[in-house]
DNA sequence: CCATTAATTTCAT
DNA sequence: ATGAAATTAATGG
């Protein structure tokens, strides 16, 4: 989702700096704003009881985070961490919520957003139960390009290093690398210089 | 350069 | 086939 910035100030948004690796919010928190990225990158994350690090996504520029949260009381189940210095925007919830009822149609793009993310959120989970990481990472990589203009193959640069998607996708990063290869070979994927391009 | 971080390989299970 | 550990490559200051 992406609103107009000037837009969010109207209503009250701040801009704020954010250092890499600094914690916008964590779990938790109770969802008091609505975010959105100006400059940066962030990752929303959880630990498992093993200490073992599971990325929900990764978000940068002109994206949003945390909007599914702010029309319920829950906590937020995951982290959202910087990945790099960022200037985040910010609008308290209930001014957020005047903003919508004021323009329907960001309302209504806002839905569209939520159908998108539904989606393919449940495409990510029919992938991670697959046993085949070949079809985990395709799943990945499909979902990373759909934000993406140009459909054409080998287009789409994927700028994650490969311990990201491996905790993206609940594989080991020997086994990324290993299945990246694989995938290489098959054409499914082209790999330049380490760039992984789909 | 040196230090840090990422990618890949090795090796044991 | 998989993952921990070691090695090698790249990135950044």
């Amino acid at each position: 989702m992406k609103i107009d910035e000037d837009l969010l100030f109207k209503f009250g948004a701040e801009k704020k700096n954010y250092k890499v690796k600094e914690h916008i919010f964590s779990e938790g928190d109770i969802a008091q704003y609505y975010f959105q990225i100006i400059k940066g990158v962030i990752k929303l994350n959880h630990y498992n009881d093993n200490g073992r690090e599971f990325i929900h996504n990764i978000l940068s520029d002109k994206q949003s985070f945390g909007d599914a949260f702010v029309f319920s009381e829950k906590h937020y189940p995951m982290n959202a961490i910087t990945l790099e210095n960022s200037e985040i925007i910010r609008l308290p919830k209930n001014r957020f919520i005047d903003l919508l009822k004021e323009n329907p149609e960001i309302s209504l793009e806002l839905n569209a957003c939520f159908s998108h993310q539904i989606y393919y959120k449940l495409k990510m989970m029919q992938n991670l139960a697959s046993q085949n990481p070949t079809d985990r990472l395709i799943g990945l990589l499909d979902y990373y390009k759909s934000f993406q203009e140009d459909c054409n193959s080998f287009s789409f640069q994927v700028h994650l290093t490969r311990q990201q998607i491996a905790d993206l996708t609940g594989l080991r990063v020997e086994t990324v690398i290993r299945t990246l290869k694989k995938m290489e070979k098959e054409e499914s994927i082209k790999i330049r210089n380490s760039k992984i391009f789909y």
